[in-house]
DNA sequence: TGCACAAACTAACGAGCGTTAGTATAGCAG
DNA sequence: CTGCTATACTAACGCTCGTTAGTTTGTGCA
C-alpha cells in the first residue's frame, strides 16, 4: 500500500487538481463524485488515492491555494502603493486586484464562495478565518478612509459587504472573450466603489 | 397506489417544502436527501412520494413560488409609484423591493441564486427566463435614467450586475436580529445605488 | 356499522457512492 | 540484471441514494 501524501507533486496531482477544481465549482463538491474526477484524468478512481488521502483533501488543497493566491495577489498589489497611500488609492488598489481575481480564475472564486460548507469542521474554520482576514483588509481601508474624511458611508460594514459581493459576482459572469477587458472590467469596478463612498451632496448643479 | 399529485396541497405537504427549502438553501440540492427531508417532518422516505412526484419536484414547486414571489413583490412595490415616476424614484423603489425580498426570505433567494443547477433542463430554462426578466426591470431604470441625464454609468450592464449583486448577498449574511431593520438596510442599499448612479462630478469643494 | 380513501408504513430494488485490498507494470538506482 | 518505488489496475466492501410495491392505519361519510 503506498503511503498517503500530504500534498502530492506531479503532474498527475495536477491534472486531478485541474478537473477537481472545475467540476467541484461548475457542479458543486456533492455533485461531483471521484469517478467523474478520475475519468477526467484518464484513469480509475481507486488511482486518486496515490495522489490525494480522501475526496476532501482534493477540496481542502484546492481551497487552500486559492485563498493563498487571493491573499498574495491582494499582498503585491498593496506593497506596490507608494508611502503613506491616500484612501481613494487604496481603494483602487484592493478593487483591482479583488475584481482581476475573481474575472481570471473564476473557478477558484466560485469553489471559495460556495463550497466552504463541504469542508471538514478543522478546515472550515480555516477557510472562514482566511477569508475574514480578507474583508478585514477592505474594512480598514473603508474606515480609514471615513475617519480622515475623505469617505462618507452610512454603515461601513454594509458597504464593505456591498462592495466585496458585487465583485465576487464577477466570476459568475464574466468572460474574457467578451466585450470588456479585466482592466476595463476593474476601472469600472474601482469607480463604482469610488462612488458609493463619496462624500454628500452629490449634485453641484441645480 | 396513490395518484402522483401535480401540485400538493395539504399541511403536511407545506411541512415538506419549508424543511426541503431550509435544507436545499442550507446544504444545497444533492447533499440533502429525501430520507433527511422526511425525518424533519417526521416521517419516512416513501411518504414524501403521497406529495409530490420526485425530489426534482420538490426543488421545483420551491423554486417557482420563490420566484413567483420575487416578482410579485417587485410588481406591488412598482405599482404603488405616482404617474410618471421619476427614474431616482423607480429604482429607490426597485432596490427597496429586491433588498427586502433578500433580508426577509433568505432561504428562498438562496434556492433562487445557486441551486438552480440541479434542475431538469425544461425547469432550468424556464427559472433562467424567470431571472432574467427580473434582471431587465433594473436594467431599463438605469438605461432609462441614464438616457434622460439623472444618472450616469460607464457601463449599464456591469451597473446593473453591480446593484442586484450586493442586494442578493444580504441573503447570506442578514439577521433579523441583528443591529439593523429590514428597513434600515433598504435605505442603506437604496442609497449605495443612487449614488452608483450619480453623475460626475462628484465633488463640489476644492 | 361499514366503506372508501388519503396517507402513513415496511421492505426492497438497482444504482452509485467513497474507499480499501491486493495485484500488475513500467522506469530507474544499485 | 535485480529490486524498489511510483502508479496504475481489478474487484469488492459496506453504505446510502431515489424510488417502487404492497400493506396497514385512521378518519369521515353513507
Amino acid at each position: 500500500m503506498p503511503p498517503v501524501p500530504e500534498a502530492a507533486i506531479s503532474a498527475t496531482a495536477d491534472e486531478i487538481r485541474e478537473a477537481a477544481l472545475e467540476q467541484f465549482a461548475r457542479d458543486g463538491y456533492s455533485a461531483t463524485s471521484m469517478r467523474d474526477i478520475a475519468s477526467s484524468v484518464g484513469i480509475k478512481a481507486a488511482s486518486l488515492y496515490n495522489h490525494f488521502g480522501s475526496k476532501e483533501a482534493i477540496l481542502w488543497d484546492l481551497t487552500l491555494t486559492a485563498f493563498e493566491e487571493l491573499l498574495r495577489g491582494r499582498d503585491s498589489a498593496m506593497a506596490k502603493l507608494p508611502d503613506n497611500p491616500s484612501p481613494e488609492d487604496r481603494l483602487a488598489c484592493f478593487v483591482t486586484s479583488h475584481v482581476a481575481f475573481h474575472a481570471r480564475n473564476s473557478n477558484q472564486a466560485l469553489l471559495v464562495n460556495s463550497q466552504l460548507a463541504a469542508l471538514t469542521k478543522t478546515h472550515y474554520r480555516k477557510a472562514v478565518a482566511m477569508r475574514a482576514q480578507y474583508e478585514a483588509t477592505l474594512r480598514e481601508v473603508i474606515e480609514e478612509g471615513v475617519a480622515k474624511g475623505v469617505f462618507s458611508t452610512t454603515d461601513a460594514r454594509v458597504t464593505t459587504f456591498a462592495i466585496l459581493q458585487m465583485g465576487m459576482a464577477v466570476s459568475g459572469w464574466f468572460r474574457p472573450a467578451g466585450p470588456l477587458t479585466v482592466a476595463d472590467l476593474c476601472n469600472i469596478y474601482v469607480e463604482l466603489a469610488a462612488k458609493m463612498l463619496t462624500p454628500l451632496p452629490l449634485k453641484c448643479k441645480e
